[in-house]
DNA sequence: CCTTGACTAGACTAAACAGTCAACTATTCA
DNA sequence: TGAATAGTTGACTGTTTAGTCTAGTCAAGG
């Protein structure tokens, strides 16, 4: 009972965007709330810090948008370099539609917040672990089949998975510090060169 | 005339230091003045804002500590790929020693500061553009050597130079975001598959 | 040795910021 | 319908911060 609410939901979407478009520690609580358009009382109703709107905020992206996501692109019923292929396209196609909509290239929240944060923020520091290593499960189960198939050289998955992954945030960190997407266009070939894919395709990488 | 000081080189090491192993934004004019010992006015004698020292201080840290370094270990007289391997150990053992002494992974200053403060602070994102574009060239003519040599396959210089940087800077992040510096372990093996190197120890990757 | 100018000291202001609180309002359910 | 509950409001406090200003100190060059 009561009256009900949807301003968490409107806090969180508020903080990602903002933490997304600036850093963590150039969003201030007000700002959020200006966004959000709930008032300063409100925010403590819900949250008793900007590091715990974080961690819900980010909790949720994970749920709503990266789960949902990437349980699509890497199904199970899709080839296993097929759907790298498409994960990397689909990265490069989100980053030049953030170039578009925002007029700047946006990168990874989680990369960038965490990297910002790792030193400092304990609680957020450790739902960016847990957010990566959920995405790490995708890129090592697929490299996995991909070996199961012979279409890459075996190698460890996990390090595998990691070196992947590194790629792909590093020229994603690169397309947002020269704000330009267009950095990540080759990431397909060259990801495929990285997995050790045996097709003839990589070749011209 | 009138009396010398060093406070502008003390306030550059301490801004450096401390905005690596926080990071810029949580990093405030007082902190810098109290880690140098320099007083408010002097610091405002010598820089007018905060981005002003770090554009300063990236710029020291290039020309003393990066730029010496990469010269030394992308000499021309080494063979190309033992350039690479070279500096994949040189990164993680840089990353371990970090750890180390301060009980923290680290990472990339210039990653983590170019990718925090690229949609806001201009001349500090300026600054850290032209660092990265001088560090690319040293991966991408050693590329172009190891190409001449035979001992990669034949690829488009420039795009190589940046995935690998990609890589590089990618799992690098992760060590700090994982504060565990094994994650660059294999940095080695997997740069070489990601050169194309035609060595039979990659196959081991 | 003293003048000039580079540098230092630290108190000061104003703004931005996080966080609190008590009174108020709307919704639900019994 | 009305009591209990869930959420809202905005003014308030105290602290941290950037940035200023004036009076001073110190070292080199003449």
């Amino acid at each position: 009972m009561g009256r009900t609410s949807d301003a968490n939901i409107r806090l969180m979407n508020a903080a990602l965007e903002l933490i997304w478009e600036e850093s963590y520690g150039a969003v201030t609580i007000d700002d959020i709330c200006n966004r959000a358009e709930v008032k300063k009382g409100s925010f403590y109703y819900f949250y008793k810090s900007k590091a715990d709107l974080a961690v819900a905020a980010l909790d949720r992206m994970w749920n709503e948008e990266w789960k949902p996501t990437l349980d699509g692109i890497f199904s199970s019923s899709v080839d296993p370099l097929a759907r790298f292929s498409a994960y990397f396209d689909w990265v490069y196609r989100a980053q030049a539609g953030l170039k578009k909509k925002h007029g700047k290239v946006l990168g990874c929240p989680l990369c960038s917040v965490g990297s910002e944060v790792s030193t400092q923020e304990q609680n957020v520091s450790a739902k960016v672990r847990e957010v990566f290593s959920r995405k790490l499960k995708y890129y090592e189960s697929t490299i996995r089949d991909a070996i199961a198939a012979g279409q890459i050289a075996p190698c460890d998955a996990a390090k595998k998975a990691t070196a992947i992954a590194g790629l792909i945030e590093g020229v994603v960190a690169q397309a947002r510090i020269m704000d330009d997407p267009e950095v990540i266009q080759s990431l397909g070939a060259q990801g495929l060169t990285l997995l050790g894919a045996k097709s003839a395709a990589v070749a011209s990488a």
